[in-house]
DNA sequence: GCCGTTTTCGGCCCGACTGTTTTCAGTCG
């Protein structure tokens, strides 16, 4: 875990303590500082060394100082006091669905419950009946709350929840009378985890929409039912929430659901500032609705631009969208091609065909493969199927061959139009240029390669580096840290005037070309832009 | 604890849902 994170947790656990003592103000302010400290696109040890701290959004004096505690001595003494003050099984209590910090003080305090499994215990001794507040519905709510066990927290990998929202989007568009249909939340932000699916449409009858949605084979759980919002639990264990709006309040349902938080209440505030009010409803001047029902409405009636979804974090996207000067975020239509794409050892002919077919629907104008160092990985069938691509002059995608190296491995096959190094196993780069005769054009395979160092904002800086003075790109797939850049590591490649290659990160028979997307959603959120991303043109013809 | 083109003090986003209430507290997002 990289410092930042690390310092996160923390902070996030002083909150959660300071709620347990029912503070009012002072939880929401560590949570905000964690959160900025989390998608900060720097390491924060380095800020603190050229006394930035301040500058990081929720952060002041005392909170700084408590980070300069922790990285001087490793520790907060803050912390440990207020962790002495409770027993670590409440903090646990207060993750359980349905229990906040009131609940799990009053177990504390009324019944001497210091964790889940004590509570278990006491519900089945029957010593929380009669208790005020607690009936027999709230008891049974709890009952099955330790039984299913303190979640986890687990956050689902973007292109696994991406994957869900499609199913389920497709399901619902099939088998109920929805209009408009978007999925919100995290997912939209394109955060390389999703908590939850917040799924968001315009109909006729929402009785309908959630009759639909409750019978959908994969909902295995249905949580709560309103007249506007329904929570179930898919297959999978992912919660989703789905809301049924008005079409004069679509664009501002999207833009409240769509978060994130810490943007949404710098919105708020500042409309408030302005003398509106802005909610999942509407912009509304007093009685007076000024807008809702587009999203660029709702920011345009607090005076800014139109904010793209993956940047909305409050991390100085507001400014700049006042001034109208956001970048412009590379687009889809500016991606042409993607230089990274595997088969795997036994793919035959059809399959070489099936990706390029992938390439021509999505109107690209190259396609590719790449062979790792030495080729003979490749069943000679595939290999042949791609010489005959890059032969033909039909239209469709340019077919090209490149070739994947090892880092520091000699490159041989003189047949590959272009190389790509491979970081897997490198801890920490070298130092100077690469030293193969051909450069390459970027580095891939960065994440899993180097995990113990690039994973880290400090490691990633030094790779950066190298990068520049290898002039070579960093690839981002849609695995993010996984397998390569992920979203904050972009921000940071992109301000170094570093650039990327945005792979679909296909690998076998189960992967697409249009997982391009999820890559690209990642870019956008590191504020990638067009002008520094290498697929927008063949290699070597920039 | 943080923050400020109406403030260095006095505010702090806002609504839905649940379970327990006869008007609301707690939780959640």
């Amino acid at each position: 875990m990289s410092t930042n994170s690390e310092l996160a947790e923390i902070l996030r656990g002083i909150a959660d303590l300071l709620d347990l003592q029912g503070e009012r103000f002072k939880p929401a302010a560590y949570r905000r500082a964690a959160q900025s400290i989390d998608s900060l696109p720097d390491d924060v040890r380095q800020m603190s060394a050229r006394g930035e701290l301040r500058t990081i959004p929720g952060v002041g004096d005392a909170i700084a100082e408590k980070i300069r505690e922790y990285l001087r001595d490793g520790h907060i003494p803050y912390y440990e006091r207020l962790s002495q003050e409770v027993p670590a099984g409440v903090r646990e209590l207060m993750r359980l669905p349905g229990v906040g910090p009131k609940t799990a003080r009053r177990f504390l305090t009324e019944f001497g419950i210091q964790g889940p499994a004590e509570l278990a215990a006491a519900i089945d001794a029957g010593k929380l009946e009669g208790a005020a507040g607690f009936k027999e519905r709230k008891i049974a709510q709890l009952k099955q709350a330790v039984a299913a066990g303190t979640p986890s927290g687990v956050r689902t990998p973007l292109k696994d929840a991406w994957q869900v929202a499609e199913d389920l989007v497709r399901a619902l568009r099939a088998n109920a009378p929805v209009e408009q249909i978007v999925v919100a939340g995290s997912l939209r932000r394109r955060r390389e985890t999703v908590g939850d699916l917040d799924i968001l449409v315009t109909s006729g009858s929402a009785e309908a929409v959630f009759n639909a949605f409750s019978a959908l084979p994969g909902v295995v759980e249905i949580r709560l039912r309103g007249p506007t919002k329904e929570t179930v639990i898919v297959r999978g264990g992912l919660q989703v929430d789905l809301r049924v709006v008005e079409p004069a309040s679509f664009g501002a349902a999207l833009q409240y659901f769509t978060g994130s938080k810490e943007h949404n209440v710098a919105i708020r505030t500042r409309a408030r500032d302005l003398g509106l009010k802005i909610n999942e409803y509407g912009v509304v001047r007093g009685e007076e609705r000024v807008a809702g029902v587009t999203e660029e409405e709702v920011y345009g009636a607090i005076g800014l631009r139109y904010i793209p979804p993956e940047i909305r974090e409050n991390l100085g996207e507001i400014e700049l969208a006042e001034k109208g000067t956001l970048p412009a975020l590379v687009e889809p239509h500016e991606l042409h091609g993607d230089l990274h794409v595997h088969l795997s050892p036994d793919a035959g002919p059809e399959e070489v065909d099936r990706l390029r077919q992938e390439a021509v629907e999505l109107g690209w104008s190259f396609l590719g493969f790449v062979t790792t160092h030495p080729p003979g990985t490749l069943a000679k069938s595939a290999l042949d199927r791609i010489e005959h691509w890059r032969q033909v002059k039909a239209s469709g995608p340019r077919v090209l061959l490149g070739q994947e190296a090892s880092f520091g491995a000699a490159v041989g096959a003189a047949t590959a139009e272009y190389t790509i190094t491979n970081l897997t196993g490198v801890s920490r780069p070298p130092t100077g240029a690469p030293t193969s005769a051909s450069r390459p054009l970027f580095a891939g395979h960065l994440g899993v390669a180097t995990a113990a160092s690039a994973a880290t904002v400090e490691g990633l800086t030094t790779w950066i580096k190298w990068a520049g003075k290898a002039h070579i790109g960093l690839e981002v797939g849609p695995r993010g840290a996984g397998d390569g850049l992920d979203s904050a590591g972009v921000r940071q490649t992109i301000t170094a005037g570093i650039p990327i290659h945005i792979t679909a990160g296909v690998t076998g028979p189960a992967d697409h070309l249009r997982d391009q997307l999820i890559a690209l959603g990642l870019a956008r959120r590191g504020w990638a832009t067009a002008d520094r991303t290498l697929n927008r043109t063949l290699p070597g013809a920039a």
